[in-house]
DNA sequence: TTTCAACACGCAAACGTTTTCGGACGTTGA
DNA sequence: TCAACGTCCGAAAACGTTTGCGTGTTGAAA
């Protein structure tokens, strides 16, 4: 076990200073040729590379971005992080993950433990927790310190900074536009509760196209899940008592219980009911039928926040200050749920 | 915009040293009960928290692991980050996730990146190209520099460290005894090619099991699979023309692809064919039908890793160096694509 | 009054870098 | 012969901590 290399270790090997080793690795002119290539063959031969932690306690800053998001077992932030990974290592940036699982006081404590020199900023998705407490005072303090932070997906207006989301209102519209277009007459929505602000954007928009169709809204084709949990079988109950014959579900998880139910219940997708989704996963792929559905493409999305962010860190300190809002445009993925 | 708080600046606030400072926050008793309170009460105020690089610099430790993984959009591999994630959390480390996307010098770069101070120790899954390559000095050096290494779900022998595994044989073996004892008479297999260990070590379990119950091993039965993105296809072809009742796919993905593909081709699962997958993923859950699938249980290997790997972080430094295997048992999780 | 322990605190080194500044030495030109 | 200059290198500070040790002050015991 050989530990590792340091600039103390080649200059006394080499009978030259610190200094000396330093500046002949970053090839600087105050060094002599034959000192040089003496230095920087040793170094080669015996592997040196310089300390990270040495370099970010230096130069003030880690090179390494944080992004802390509500749960890992998901389709669309593994995406987003695959995306801010992708810019993030070409810009020679590192990314660490840390989970909230939608817990407040999670997401408090992975926000402070990487604030204290860890990362040079975050990119971060609000835990539902968070959402419904409305307490944002860690980010805001977080961004005060100089951090730059971008909120991406479950984002907020009370915090200030960039932030990339996708249209929800839209999205849901170009859904309930493409059940309306195909021919479907008495649309329904599977939604989420309220305070999770994708649940309500994705009704409004679901509102907002039956109205400029000159659709009726019906309160009563509309479900509102709170418990994740059940959510098949609540599905199953509204479902049952509903005589729709277009569905948009506010994720993908909600359209595959439908279709599942509709199929008990003897209806066929798509002739008796077709069937929309959001969030083009694994499940929409996959399914059979597989799932018409709204794409967030969250790679982008993901690309977008590091982007984002990595021009905040590398903006001269003289520059304006500004957050920007990026919307990532949605698209709608046509697939076996509905009727062409 | 005020920027973080440090030893020195309460020292010269409170016109004391830092030594003092430092003792006063860690409540060592050379410093005097007023001395305490007041430093301790101004910290406190402006909510002073230690720079982490700073330690880590000190301490020669940074108290993050890193978890390299071959893509992150994969079910396995987050159900396994987050099981990492749990037990590091729980004892004070951080996680920092880089991908290989199953490229040989991503992983060698990431490894060498995270190496040089970022993190006390690494848990990986090996990228498809090293074990091609079979190439694996990155991961000596790493190792032999005294930073353990803990290697799961595609190890290799040729690396001397703590691994997680399951045990491939034992469920394929599951799988294909559990087709057996519903009544298939001719069991087909999708794996993947034989670098691929996984793919390898299943499809001996599926020989294995087959001999054990004095099945022939039909050599046209077995289908190796290289190419992913053209797997669907090539699985129609193959389904096409082999009569089997039963099959075991090494994965979801080829799961589902079959059972497309026989339903386009008139045949009902389970009714005419049986199929087992690997892997229990959201597909297995939601697809219709759910399927039957032996499940890796990646959020306990990914618990089992980050305790081995944490073992040997805290360990005494003169402890014998030993190296363990676990082995996490798969389960057989019934469901719909198979009889009962 | 002297001596000494106990107490309270500061100094300085260390972790591994980078970088500014200045010093030693040799060469050149007048 | 000597100043001026160039070349090559080292000392030291700095980033923010922790910690062993030294030191000054106090009060009490002798």
């Amino acid at each position: 076990m050989r530990p590792k290399l340091t600039l103390k270790q080649i200059a006394r090997e080499l009978d030259v200073s610190i200094s000396t080793v330093s500046k002949a690795l970053k090839d600087s002119p105050e060094i002599g040729e034959d000192t040089k290539q003496k230095i920087k063959a040793f170094a080669k031969l015996y592997n040196y590379k310089p300390n990270n932690i040495a370099l970010s306690l230096k130069n003030r800053k880690t090179k390494t971005i944080g992004i802390i998001i509500p749960e890992i077992v998901h389709y669309f932030f593994t995406t987003v992080i695959s995306g801010v990974e992708q810019v993030a290592n070409e810009k020679g940036y590192n990314v660490i993950v840390c989970l909230s699982n939608n817990s407040f006081d999670r997401e408090v404590l992975n926000l402070d433990l990487l604030a204290n020199g860890s990362t040079d900023g975050f990119i971060l998705s609000l835990a539902k927790e968070t959402m419904q407490k409305e307490d944002y005072h860690h980010l805001t303090e977080v961004i005060n310190q100089g951090m730059p932070v971008v909120l991406f997906d479950r984002v907020v207006d009370e915090v200030h900074c960039d932030k990339v989301i996708i249209d929800d209102i839209i999205g849901a519209k170009k859904a309930v536009e493409h059940l309306i277009e195909t021919g479907c007459k008495k649309i329904g929505i599977l939604s989420t509760v309220d305070y999770v602000s994708v649940g309500k954007l994705r009704t409004r928009g679901y509102i907002e196209a039956l109205e400029e169709n000159d659709f009726p809204v019906d309160e009563d084709l509309i479900l509102k899940i709170e418990d994740m949990e059940n959510s098949e079988k609540e599905i199953g109950e509204f479902l049952k008592t509903r005589d729709v014959d277009g569905l948009f579900a506010v994720n993908e998880q909600f359209a595959v219980s439908a279709i599942g139910a509709l199929r008990r219940q003897g209806r066929n997708v798509p002739e008796d009911v077709s069937v929309v989704g959001f969030t083009d996963g694994e499940l929409s792929k996959n399914f059979i039928p597989s799932l018409t559905t709204v794409s967030q493409h969250g790679t982008r999305m993901g690309a977008e926040a590091a982007h984002l962010l990595i021009d905040k860190l590398e903006r001269k300190p003289d520059e304006v200050e500004s957050y920007k809002t990026v919307i990532v445009e949605t698209s709608l993925v046509r697939r076996e749920s509905t009727k062409n």
